[in-house]
DNA sequence: CAGTTTAGCTTAATGCTTGAAGTCAGTTTT
DNA sequence: AAAACTGACTTCAAGCATTAAGCTAAACTG
């Protein structure tokens, strides 16, 4: 039992309750536009930007998983979906077959090229245009820090080119 | 149609990814931390948390889901298993009986006591501790600035003092 | 080479959040 | 003053996410 803990004084509260605000709110408006104009999930929109960003358009399952930030069943359930519109199909992995391989179609790259110019605006309009390039550069960094104390064993990779 | 987008440049995928990863991770680790050592879900907190700030423990529900930036059929069943564990109670508005106040009890307010120091000392762990004072100061900033482009119309009353 | 173990994925079951209809109190209209 | 209406809240039905169990394939062991 500690004596009596360390509150947040004037000027961090202020900055607490900006940041939270931001992590209720912005996941929502992103989500929004993603359902409005292409009828997407954000996660679904992961798990197909996701494969379209991979030579070969494929991935294993679990590394989708991975990849999209979401558990093993969550991801199963999304690709069945996803098989149902046609954009993505299953194959067991030839190399070894308890690896499912997840496998954008022509359909589902097709979604992709569609959808990915109004979210990188979305993200644009929320996100960057409200800040001054130095906001940007700080907040990139901010952004690892906390990373770092939330998950401190994950190493982010250096972030690879976009292979579209 | 837009003709070619405008694509994210290095730096600023770079910093995309940073944001994307705190606003996939920091809730959960938020959310972990309150519900294994208090067994509260954030919103709950934030319930319990919003009705210990207000003269009286007491606010119309409609008023508490704006504070806790829920709906108003999610507060009433989050309030109805409040009030299965004691911290809350309901009673008709004697002023306006459409309205119903949700009174936070003694117990209640101990839960809130007992919780409050582990969240905040979260908080500091994960986002206040690994920044400078100056990046902190600009993360109020950026946030305030992303908020306005989110929900513009939304003013953000000045931050009262904690009336705990 | 048979039996056991491990790993990847799927399926089933529970719980919570969202959207729509329903209820009730107070207000306005005729 | 009765009837219709608005607003606040609750409840019901549906969808999605997490947890636990089940299944198949490969590897390890005796």
């Amino acid at each position: 039992m500690e004596s009596e803990p360390r509150w947040l004084d004037d000027a961090e509260q202020e900055t607490w309750m900006a940041l939270a605000g931001l992590l209720m709110r912005l996941p929502g408006a992103l989500d929004a536009q993603l359902q409005r104009d292409a009828g997407l999930t954000h996660f679904e929109y992961l798990v197909i930007s996701g494969l379209s960003m991979v030579p070969g358009r494929t991935m294993r399952m679990s590394e989708l998983a991975a990849v999209a930030e979401g558990s093993l069943p969550r991801l199963s359930q999304v690709v069945s979906r996803l098989e149902k519109r046609g954009w993505v199909r299953r194959s067991p992995d030839p190399d070894d077959g308890r690896y499912t391989l997840a496998i954008l179609t022509d359909e589902g790259w097709d979604k992709v090229v569609a959808t990915a110019p109004g979210h990188v605006a979305a993200v644009r309009h929320f996100v960057f245009d409200p800040l001054t390039k130095g906001q940007q550069r700080q907040l990139g960094e901010i952004g690892r820090r906390i990373m770092r104390a939330v998950a401190p064993d994950d190493q982010c990779p250096p972030p690879r080119k976009a292979t579209s």
